[in-house]
Formats: structure tokens, sequence, C-alpha cells
DNA sequence: CGATACCTACGAAAAAAATCGTAGTAAAAA
DNA sequence: TTTTTACTACGATTTTTTTCGTAGGTATCG
């Protein structure tokens, strides 16, 4: 039903949801302060995003400017229900108990999911 | 560094985390449940397992028992970790509001999540 | 005993994903 | 105009993961 993104699909859609549209020389040269890609492997995991719909694009100036079509919200909610399943037989509160007890999470953000449970608690239901 | 197990790798995983030492023939009739696997195939899977030190084994009367090496809660923390980084960025916080806007989060649960975020405001840092 | 039923071992094929080389095109530089 | 540069297209290879067929062993059944 969805089209979810393989792992280094995904990696170029961060690029994009927080770079905005680009070029595939923007985004392989991003992929690159990372971990070492060819161009034409970044150019051609882009042309089958396109083809599979993830991504959209528009020729500008004999380059092609790429931008994700997949919405960011949508496509990590999806991923991660399935990712809870797998990994945690989709037990939703063992999964954030172990992403809390990382450590590295902020008073704020604390502030922002106490907020949330106090919602949910007091709605019975919500949404984000 | 660490071995992470490949999703089929994780079903099998999950089954012997579940049920404990366990042949072969019982995990093959359970991943059955949910979905056909061939005999040799979740053999095969758990030989390699075995020889990624993910897996051991003890023989009893001509038929192997296998159970998890695997410790679950260091491959649930492990995984979600690389999860985290690719579908969110590393951003814990955002993960764990997606996972708690599902929905299906009891009250007990909920309570479970303050009490660790009362104790991390408290402590500065804390451990499960 | 011979047939059947279970088991493991393991190579190899199939499927999925990632990588790259080469060719082609067009603008810009020399 | 020739050469260099920068881009896209795309087939083919490589790598990873999953799946399965076949062979071989041993107990059990008729």
């Amino acid at each position: 039903m969805y089209i979810t993104p393989t792992d280094s699909e995904l990696e170029i859609l961060q690029i994009l949801w927080h770079e905005g549209a680009q070029t595939v020389r923007f985004v392989n040269d991003e992929q690159n302060k990372h971990r070492e890609v060819g161009y034409t492997t970044t150019l051609k995991i882009m042309q089958i995003m396109l083809d599979k719909g993830l991504l959209s694009r528009d020729i500008v100036e004999r380059s092609h400017i790429y931008k994700a079509a997949a919405q960011e919200e949508a496509t990590q909610s999806q991923l991660l229900r399935t990712f809870m399943d797998n990994a945690f037989r989709g037990d939703a509160a063992s999964l954030v108990l172990r992403a809390l007890g990382n450590g590295d999470t902020s008073l704020e953000e604390l502030q922002q999911i106490k907020d949330l449970i106090a919602k949910i608690e007091k709605d019975g239901k919500s949404e984000i």
C-alpha cells in the first residue's frame, strides 16, 4: 500500500526535507559529509525515487531540482509503526521508555512529552 | 562493532526471547502463524545467526535447541538508536511524541513514562 | 527389511538494494 | 572550433538478505 523508503532513500529524503528542493549535486555533497558516495549512485537512487513517487522534480537551466513528495511526518509515522512492530512487538510504551532512557533528552523536550501525556490523559485520545 | 540482526533474524529473536529456547520446528511453526515460510528457510537463517553469535544451541535427542544469545534490551536499544538516527535524525523527543500520538498507549503505560520522566528530571540522568 | 517421517547441512538461486561505469548531451572555456 | 566541464540516462555489477532444493543421516512404522 504505502511506499516505504529504503535506508538510502530515507537518507536523501532527510536532506530534502531539511534543505528544501535541491540538485543531485547538492544532495550528494551533503551525503559525502558523512560517508563516501559516488555521484551517479545518488543520481540513480533519486531517479528511482522519482519513479516511485517519493520525489518530484523541476528542470531549471538544464539541471534538475528535486523535492520530496513524501511528507516527513507521514513517512516517519509509517516507518515508526513498522519498526515498533518488528523490534518492540508493537509495544509503544517500552519503545518510549527505551528512547527516553538513553539520557539525551532535554528538559524542554521532556516538558513537551509531559504536556502530550497530560492531553492524552484528559482527552482519552489525541493527535499531534 | 555490534552485530545487528536483519529483519528476519529479528523475527526469530522475538520468538526466542518470548518463548525461550526452542527447536527450529517450533520457531518455523510460530512464523507460519503470520506468514508462509519454508522450514529450511528458518533453519538456514538460524544457522547463520548461530554463526554470527546471535544464537547458541544445545543438541538434545538429535534435535537442536536454539536460544537467543543476543540480549533483548541491548539489541532493541541498538536498533532503536540506528532507527532514530535514520528516520528522526537522532531526535528522541519527536520520535516519542510520534509514538505516543498514535493513541494506543494505556494509562498505566503513560504513568510508567511519567515516572521515568520525573526520575530523569530529578536525577538529571537515568537508567531503566 | 523397506518405506516413511524428521532432522541437519549447505550450496545455490532469487529478490532486494546499493553502487558504479560508460555513453551521451550541451554549455562554457580556451 | 576544439577541449574541458557539468550534467542526465541507464544498463550492469556487486552486495546483502531471503528463500529453497537436494542430499544425507537416523529413528520409527508397517
